[in-house]
DNA sequence: CTGAAAGCGCTTACAG
DNA sequence: CTGAAAGCGCTTACAG
């Protein structure tokens, strides 16, 4: 800048103004100014600029793994509402570990981001009170955090519960339950709505048909119920990858209904019957909560709760 | 830093000195310090320190789409390597677009990232040579850019050849290849591929085997070959969506080799054989070499290709 | 319409 | 061992 200024003969505040589009210059100068600029291949330095000013134009997301396709979806909407904000998006993969989670989005404070989006993998956000009070806004997505903050989630209880009411319907009594490790809000709440799912039905709970836990588990659990006296005749499954790993199992399958839609889900045969979430929606509404809060909307905390939707593909409707 | 130095009735530069664990510092002094800072919750400004060093500690990654496993497979080797060096990540998807391309490569570059690790989606990077001269490292990744850069490949043309040999060896001769278009560097080296491995086993090239087109087209392509009095008893397709493509296609299917692995590619029935590419190893070696640049290696520009592996799993070994 | 000064939060280079 | 000054590249607040 002090560069084109020389070059052009004028103020370093003078390339300031025609740099930032500000009224009131002689057109003479600014075109002066302008001609400088491209000669000298000058471009501003937005590092520099947003210190003085007090914003980033940056926010950080941490997910569990980009590379899981439910996580990427997520990504990919933060980042177009974020661009279409005039932000970037500095992310990072939790790998499900708190302190990782931790160190992420302290390392992003320190960058200053404005905002941040996370998907909570610990359930403890104390760390993030010395931030809050700062300025930075925070929204949770997927899963609650450990403070009152803006909040986006799936309907996790309904989706379960339309899962296994679907189940139902097509004359299933005995239906399994495989999902990961309760500790985890998701897995918990998709076990609540299975349950609630059928007693609505006046079935009664077997808990020797639940089996929560790692996902490598799964298929071996699944086996076993299927060699007791009274087998399942279906299973709905508490995520994709518990859905894969049945999938992978080898033997008689049951009638099955996944929860998380995935790739291909319509090739199988059966093509796989799912109760699909809305993961580019969670990451635009996320988002677009965030950049509400830092345009100075400051209502009371919000909590949105995102709908499933059942997909009918033929393996949840097998008879028993 | 100001307050903490208030605070603890030390100058600016011994805080400074704290911070950075520079030695010399009286450790009574350091501890007075230390104390303010954690009274007063002090964190330091890194885009200030920043702006003062020369480094931002901060890339750009451009690729084509964060949603599509391929590609945050490359995201998530190129997040840890960063990580490993201390390093954040800015990404955005450039959605094949060329002008997305620039513009996204432009804002990092306006942000000051040290280096870029870019999927190009255009072949003129003619805007790219101030950025350079101004210092920042770049390297292409997946396909080659359109000016002199570490760039890291996979072997298209190898793993093509290896593909539709190993549809030879079990005995087709009529070997249908279905690719994208033409004009991505990448489709049109899986063509050479497959054109070359025919040759190689002395088989006369027939080009209304070959379909080159978008993704949407190659169902069809695929159903009009089928309909001809020679039609092929094999497919090589050219990348993972062409290869879903004729996996959802109705009807009798020839034998398959896909270019590029998927997940449940082994749950499918038959499974499916593919020529696997190393998305992570292209991350992994292109955020390694932009490293390399950045602490100062000098060496001639380097083209490093990595090897596929061709995975036998049941599609590819049906006989003709 | 234009500019000189001070400051954003830090570090570098120097002096004591 | 400690600090006062200058500067990174820009903007804000003010004066002319």
């Amino acid at each position: 800048m002090k560069d084109v200024a020389a070059a052009a003969g004028v103020a370093l505040k003078t390339v300031s103004r025609v740099v930032n589009d500000e009224a009131g210059v002689n057109p003479a100068t600014a075109a002066r100014v302008q001609a400088a600029i491209e000669r000298l291949g000058y471009r501003r330095n937005e590092s520099a600029r947003v210190l003085r000013g007090g914003r980033t134009a940056t926010i950080g997301l941490v997910i569990e793994d980009v590379a899981d396709p439910f996580y990427s979806e997520i990504s990919r909407a933060v980042e177009d509402v974020a661009l279409r904000h005039g932000s970037l998006v500095l992310s990072g993969s939790s790998r499900e570990d708190p302190l990782r989670e931790r160190e992420l989005v302290l390392t992003f404070c320190d960058r200053r981001v404005d905002g941040l989006v996370i998907v909570p993998a610990g359930s403890d956000h104390d760390y993030l009170l010395p931030e809050l009070d700062a300025g930075v806004a925070a929204v949770f997505a997927d899963r609650p955090g450990g403070l009152e903050a803006d909040t986006v989630l799936c309907d996790n209880v309904g989706g379960a519960h339309t899962g296994v009411t679907h189940l139902i319907r097509h004359g299933h009594r005995r239906i399994a339950f495989l999902g990961d490790d309760p500790s985890i809000f998701t897995a918990a709440e998709r076990l609540r709505g299975y349950r609630r799912g059928l007693a609505d039905a006046g079935l009664s709970a077997d808990d020797s048909l639940v089996a929560m836990g790692p996902v490598e588990a799964a298929g071996a659990a699944l086996d076993r119920m299927l060699t007791t006296p009274e087998p399942p005749t279906a299973v709905l499954t508490g995520n994709g990858r518990i859905t894969v790993a049945v999938l992978r199992g080898t033997g008689h399958r049951p009638a099955l209904v996944g929860f998380d839609d995935f790739e291909l889900a319509d090739v199988l045969s059966p093509a796989v019957t799912v109760v699909a979430q809305d993961p580019a929606g969670l990451g635009r509404t996320a988002a677009e909560l965030l950049f509400r809060r830092l345009s100075g909307a400051s209502g009371p905390v919000e909590r949105i709760e995102l709908p499933t939707r059942l997909i009918p593909r033929g393996s949840g409707e097998l008879p028993p």
